[in-house]
DNA sequence: GATGAATGAGAGTTCATTCAT
DNA sequence: AATGAATGAACTCTCATTCAT
């Protein structure tokens, strides 16, 4: 079966970029951590660059769906329960999926060489929040025109927060009240 | 004056990482930008590393003392209006020095190769956050177990905001009160 | 076959070495000289010093047992046929392996960097004669004090008369009578 | 005074070559060394080849005379004694000159890219022993065919007790007897 | 003359990519 | 398809040489 070998060699990506960095993650590392040859890469992939846009690609064809079946599955409650459980089940599909969240973060600012912008988890996940926020400024909750603001900021601090709990190995799901009561009542009034 | 060239070569190092990422910046590149030989960057740094991290260390000279004086001259505020005065001045001082601004968020989750985690600018804005949410807890705002988070928090909505307004060419000053307001008082409490 | 790249570097390192110096014989040289590419050098050996040292390794673990058979094959002799045999076979040894044994003379005072000074080839044949001569003193010839001096005596004269043939392009087998001869009774009394 | 300054060069370029070997006589530390600017030393020599070659012409105009004195004054004398008295004059030029002695074997048979081989010390010392041989021969003590193999032969053993003194800090001035009672009478004939 | 910063050719090394087997 | 040795462009760094001051 041909994904065998594609599933083996973005694998063996995922994990040499993830212990040690992207540009740790050569063709004859990626071959030896997979066990094929050099060559056998390129009888899948055009090129190296190929093989990291695949594994990002690969990724994100997992966990979009998920993230999409989370905002979907949300998408009716009212505001306030509707980010609760958006960031929940986002939380929760982040520590599911830690070592390429990892890897995504480690890339998001980074050069853009990897990604064009729009196909990143990030972005996807910045997205969803906007549609949120959109809803919450047509409840008028707050005026539209801090859809932008409000999403990004819910967005950096929940990476901010996320990428903390990754970097100590503890786990992420519990701050999801912490950081929807104070997003929704500010400090201080978190359950 | 000697300071001349070392600037040169420091001002080339960071626009040529900027706009193509720090692996874009090769001795080569670096050379050629700065107008110099490249001959000559061996003369005023012992390697490529050491161009690079004198390049953090550079700016961070300038930045660092400047956070410094703005968490000094805000200290004695009461909370809000410190937490207000302080990220104002913050994003005042992230205008002025835009593009290491850019440089410190692009690095600042890259691979560890390049700085030690304690001398970044993006971790001494986030001990000052610490700092502030201590007080806050002192105050009986909040339980002092949440600093650590409440800080990141912050830090991370500050942070996604900055990059964005740097992104579009847009002023961030003036995202102060949207900022704080949502953190202190929540969304749709802004004035 | 592995071994036949191998050893199309290391000859292609001696011939420059020998043509040119040892400093001639650069990455690009040798890569030149054998007939491969620049790459193709660090699929077999680490480094330059690694196909140096190696060269010395090679050649030595050729000549060497040569030049051990050689010493044992003639130490139950007395004295004066031992010293004869033994510089008989070792300047046929030498005829025989002229490239290398040129370029183990240039590089033997040379500065230390190239090898520890007790794998050599000249210091292996010193020590054949150190005990050579040893035996001479144990036999009364002369004092054993003598010994340090009169080996190296020899082995000077030695490699003198069989750089100067080497360089002349002549054999220097028959030298073998007249350099034992001086050796033994002095000038002058020759066959 | 113009030679004040090219001889601090010539000293510099003599005292790191045989402290750390030649390829270590790199022009910025010679003028170091010299305590002059790298500028300076191309105000007296062309280039670094320039220098290193007045360095062995300039040691060889101090010391060829000193051996061809020692030389004539023994030139009158019979064979043995002349032999002799002109080896053991040259053992203590040797000693008087360590430094440079030292230099000149290291150089000796390394690549040719020094000098001519006919400028060399070695060279000369060969020279007057052919001389001395020849007068040997003239004398009928040895066939004339012999002339230029003893003249090696004798040179080399000289050289080798030579340099094992040096590299032993040890003088050399004793051994004079030793090799020229080897060289006149064989083995075990010495005093 | 003296200076030493600037220069750039050239050395060693890495690694993505190719291709004969 | 799979292999992995061969390839050479690109990178970092050194050092002899130049030249404006």
């Amino acid at each position: 079966m041909r994904g065998a070998v594609t599933d083996a060699i973005l694998d063996a990506t995922e994990a040499v970029a993830v212990e040690s960095g992207l540009e740790a993650a050569t063709i004859s590392a990626i071959a030896e951590r997979a066990g094929v040859a050099v060559g056998t890469l390129y009888n899948y992939f055009p090129d190296r660059e190929g093989i990291l846009s695949a594994l990002f690609v690969a990724r994100r064809a997992q966990i979009a769906p998920m993230i999409a079946a989370a905002a979907e599955a949300t998408s009716k409650l009212p505001f306030e329960a509707r980010v609760r459980a958006f960031i929940g089940q986002l939380l929760a599909i982040f520590e599911e999926k830690q070592s390429f969240v990892r890897l995504a973060a480690m890339t998001d600012q980074a050069s853009i060489k990897i990604k064009p912008r729009e196909s990143t988890l990030m972005t996807q996940i910045l997205q969803v929040f906007e549609h949120i926020m959109r809803d919450g400024a047509a409840r008028k909750l707050f005026p539209v025109s801090r859809v932008p603001a409000y999403a990004r900021m819910l967005h950096g601090a929940l990476k901010a927060l996320a990428m903390w709990r990754l970097s100590e190995g503890q786990a992420m799901t519990t701050d999801t009240d912490l950081l929807v009561d104070t997003w929704l009542h500010g400090i201080g009034k978190a359950g």
